[in-house]
This record gives structure tokens, sequence and C-alpha cells, in this order.
DNA sequence: CACTTGACCTGTCCGC
DNA sequence: TGCGGACAGGTCAAGT
């Protein structure tokens, strides 16, 4: 589920509500989402201090006080949310959550901190896993070392975004634009705003999309990602905040799950096709092939 | 190399 | 009300 935005905001999240609190114990009922041995969490992880809260495109890292890090991706239905000690006694969950009671028949991990609270990693998919990694290992993973830049970051420059599209020439714009390799953290929803905004038909080849669109594209991107920061990230479904909260960019979204209405530019009908094995929404009047 | 399909899982929605 | 199938925001491996 969780894109760029959402994990962002997650992010922000849990480095106002964890940072400094000591893990007291960590579990799991599922393996897979808690790939980490006994052993490993009583001498890595029980009784050590989280120290900061980063973000490699989807990838949430914890960093701990030993060198060691937390890795946790949401895929496609992960939450972290955080209960403070005064909801074991009761204390009700915000209005704007589309979750209750925790844990509930998603909770896979359940994390205990030192002053009474807990982090909770629900996943209903159970797609999603929180690992550990050496922080001198990190660049090792394959996933990570083979991750393109950080959209939101300076180094970013159109010249680097247009050597990247150079190099998937021959492939679909959306297909590249869901490839972690070229661009870190783009998902479905801002794959499909962010083509719509430049006015570029999905199954374009990247070959055959001008220079000014490929310049309105990098600028869309970059547009989109930090407008959904602003409103807290997409909700379609699962996706919540550290604090349970739903995020309000799907409100705004231009043609994301906006087939059958009219598009917001030129009113003719939002249209969804399939591209790059996925749910793609476009105007057919705006984008072209 | 580029694209598709299947796998990993659970839940929801839609049509019969 | 029940049942089967399609689909869901992600990624990887394997096949064409």
């Amino acid at each position: 589920m969780p894109e760029l935005p959402e994990v962002e905001t997650v992010r922000r999240g849990l480095e106002k509500l964890i940072v400094g609190k000591k893990i007291i114990n960590i579990s799991s009922d599922w393996q897979k989402s808690l790939p980490i041995t006994d052993n490993e969490i009583n001498n890595s992880i029980k009784n050590h201090e989280i120290v900061s809260i980063g973000r490699r495109g989807k990838l949430l890292i914890i960093g701990l006080d030993n060198s060691r890090s937390l890795l946790i991706h949401l895929r496609m239905t992960g939450q972290m949310v955080y209960r403070s000690e005064s909801y074991r006694f009761g204390a009700g969950h915000p209005n704007d959550s589309l979750i209750g009671k925790l844990p509930d028949k998603s909770t896979r991990v359940i994390m205990e901190l030192d002053n009474g609270s807990r982090l909770f990693f629900n996943d209903q998919r159970k797609f999603g896993f929180i690992n550990i990694s050496e922080n001198s290992k990190i660049n090792q993973i394959p996933f990570l070392n083979k991750m393109g830049p950080e959209p939101l970051s300076q180094d970013f420059t159109y010249k680097i975004f247009k050597a990247r599209m150079k190099n998937r020439a021959n492939s679909q714009i959306k297909a590249v634009l869901l490839d972690q390799k070229v661009i870190a953290g783009i998902g479905n929803i801002y794959a499909d705003e962010s083509l719509w905004m430049a006015k570029i038909h999905p199954l374009k080849k990247v070959l055959e999309i001008s220079e000014a669109k490929q310049r309105a594209l990098y600028e869309s991107i970059i547009e989109v990602l930090n407008t959904s920061i602003e409103k807290g990230g997409s909700t379609d479904r699962n996706y919540v905040d550290a604090e349970g909260k739903k995020g309000s960019y799907i409100s705004f979204a231009k043609v994301f799950r906006r087939e059958g209405k009219k598009c917001y530019r030129c009113g003719k009908t939002i249209i969804k096709i399939r591209a790059a094995g996925r749910g793609t929404h476009l105007c057919p009047n705006c984008q072209r092939i």
C-alpha cells in the first residue's frame, strides 16, 4: 500500500513518538513478519534504545544504539501504530482512525517500549516485514543498494532524472515509474497522478516522450509527492499513520480511483486500463498514446 | 532486454 | 445467503 508519502508520514510520526525509548520486547506469531532469530532479538534488540527513524524509498529504518537498524517494509497493507500506556486502560482511539483496539486480528508484531507504550505492526496480507541489519551492511542489501535516487532530495535534479529515463528508453513509462531501481518510492497512486499532471499516457514508451513532457513529468513527481505528504498521505483502504489516523490525499487525487468521473482539466471521462500489470487510471483526452 | 505471470496472503466486492 | 472470481497501494523469481 504505502508509497513514499505514506512511509514518510509514518516516519515523522514515529520520530516524535519513539526516539529515545528503549525496546523491552518484540514478538510475533507469524515468522515471516519478523524473520529474526530469538538469539538476535535477545542480543541486539531487547534493552536497546531507538536513536533515529529514517526512510529510504518505501523502507522505514529504525536506528538502534548498537549500530543496528530495524528495516520495516509495509508492502501492501502494513501499518505501524503507536499506542501509549493509557490505551491499555481504556483510552479511546482517534475518531479518524480505521482501527480500534489493538492488538487485533491483523497484528503481526508487537514491540513494547520502556514507558509502557507499544508499537503494533499490523499487516492484513502478511507481505510486509520487520528485519534487522548491521548499519555497515545496509548498503549491501540488494534491494537497497540498487534503489534509485530519492525524488525529494536536492540531488534529484532534472539532469539525473533524464539520464535515468534514457536508460529505459524502450519501456513503458508507467513500468519505469514503478521500478524502484529507477526512482525510489513511487507506487501505483503517484505514478498515475504524476502522469496525469504531465499529460502523458501511461503506455507511452520513454523514447516517444518529448523533452518538454519529460520535464513536466519530473516536476509533477516532486509536486505530487510533496502535496501528498502535506495531506498526510493517501488512505484508500488500509493506510494509517503512526497514531492510527487516515491520510487525506485520496480526496485530492486527480485520476486515481476516479474511473467513470470527469477529468478536472477537460471534463472527459476518466478510464481505467491495465499497464505494467496494474490498474491504471487516466484521462483519454489529456493523455494521448 | 522488456514484459507478463505467478507467488506471497487476506479481505472485499460484484455477479449469479 | 452462498459461492466463485477478480481485484487490491509491493516486490521478486521465473518464463516468454
